[in-house]
DNA sequence: ACTTGCTAGTTGTACACACAACTATTAATA
DNA sequence: TATTAATAGTTGTGTGTACAACTAGCAAGT
C-alpha cells in the first residue's frame, strides 16, 4: 500500500482526528458564546460538576470526567484563582473537597441562558442528526449517573 | 431555577463537554497505541493530511482540519523538529508549502498497522453503534472533499 | 513605482491535556 | 504504635488549542 493511500485512509476513517475536529468546531462555538461571560467552556463544566456534587474530591471529578488527576489539578487552581470555587470539609471528616463559591454561582447563573443558546446554536452547525448521535455516542460510556 | 438543578442540566446535556469527554477517551486509545511509534495521534492527522497532498500551505491545512492558523504553525514546528516533513516549492511558484520526509513516510508506514489496531480498540471501547455515530457526525460538517 | 490593503505566517500569552516523578495523606497490618 | 502500602495531590515538561498583535509578502489600483 503506498504512503498516499494510507494517509488518506487514515484522514477518511480515523474515529479520533474526526472528533477532535469536531471537539475544536464545538469549543469553538460555546467559547463564543460565553466569552462575555468571562468563562471557558471546559471551565464550565468543571464548574457545573462542583455545583452538583457539594464537597467532591478532585480524584472524583477526574473519574467523571475521565480526565487525569493533574489536569484536573491545575484545572481547579484556574476556578480557584477566579475565585468560582473553595475548599470545603467532608462528612465524616475524610479529607477535604471543593465547592462552589457564591461568585462561582453568579457566573453560573448567568452563563446558563447563554449556554443554552450555545447548545441551540450548535444544532443549527452539526444538524440535530449529527448532534443527537453525538450525544448517544457519549451516553454509551460516560459516568454521569450520580448526577442523573 | 436552582444552581444545582441548572448545573446538572448543563452536564447531563452539554454537547461540547460530551465531545471533549470522548475526545479525552480516543485520544487515550490511539496515543497509547502509537506511543511505541513516537508519534501522537494529533501529530499522524497532520503528517498524513501533509502526505495526501503534498505542498500543502499551512492555511489550507487549517482549513481542512478546522484550525487556527496559530495552532497549526505550531504543529508544523513540532513535525519539522522530528524531521517529518520539509519545505517544499509549489507548482506555479506561488509560495512554498509542506512535503514528507523520507523520515515522514517511514514513521506513516509504521504507523499504519498500529493504528488499524486502534480504530478496532476503540469501537471496543465505544460500541460500534456509538463509533459509527459519531463518525456520521463528523461526516455531515467535514471539509476532506480532497482527498476522497 | 507607490501605496494601500489583504492574506499568510509567527510569536506572546493563557489555558487544556497527559506522563513522569515527586510529596502528602490515608489505610492496612505487623 | 510503627511501618508499609496504597491512594491523592502537585509540579516539571511537552504538546494541543486559540486569541491578539505583529511581521512578511503579495496584489490591486492609481
Amino acid at each position: 500500500m503506498s504512503q498516499v493511500d494510507l494517509a488518506r485512509e487514515i484522514l477518511r476513517t480515523c474515529v479520533c482526528s474526526r472528533t477532535r475536529m469536531l471537539d475544536r468546531i464545538l469549543t469553538q462555538v460555546f467559547d463564543d458564546a460565553l466569552r462575555n461571560i468571562g468563562i471557558g467552556s471546559s471551565q464550565l463544566t468543571m464548574l457545573a460538576l462542583v455545583a452538583s456534587l457539594e464537597g467532591l474530591r478532585a480524584v472524583e471529578i477526574g473519574r467523571m470526567l475521565e480526565m487525569e488527576k493533574s489536569t484536573v489539578s491545575r484545572g481547579l487552581s484556574v476556578l480557584r484563582k477566579r475565585g468560582w470555587i473553595h475548599t470545603v470539609e467532608r462528612k465524616g471528616g475524610t479529607g477535604q473537597g471543593v465547592g462552589v463559591t457564591d461568585q462561582g454561582n453568579k457566573v453560573l447563573q448567568r452563563a446558563g441562558p447563554v449556554w443554552r443558546a450555545a447548545e441551540d446554536n450548535a444544532k443549527d452547525v452539526l444538524g440535530s442528526d449529527a448532534m443527537d448521535s453525538l450525544k448517544r455516542a457519549a451516553d454509551s460510556y460516560l459516568h454521569l449517573r450520580a448526577i442523573s
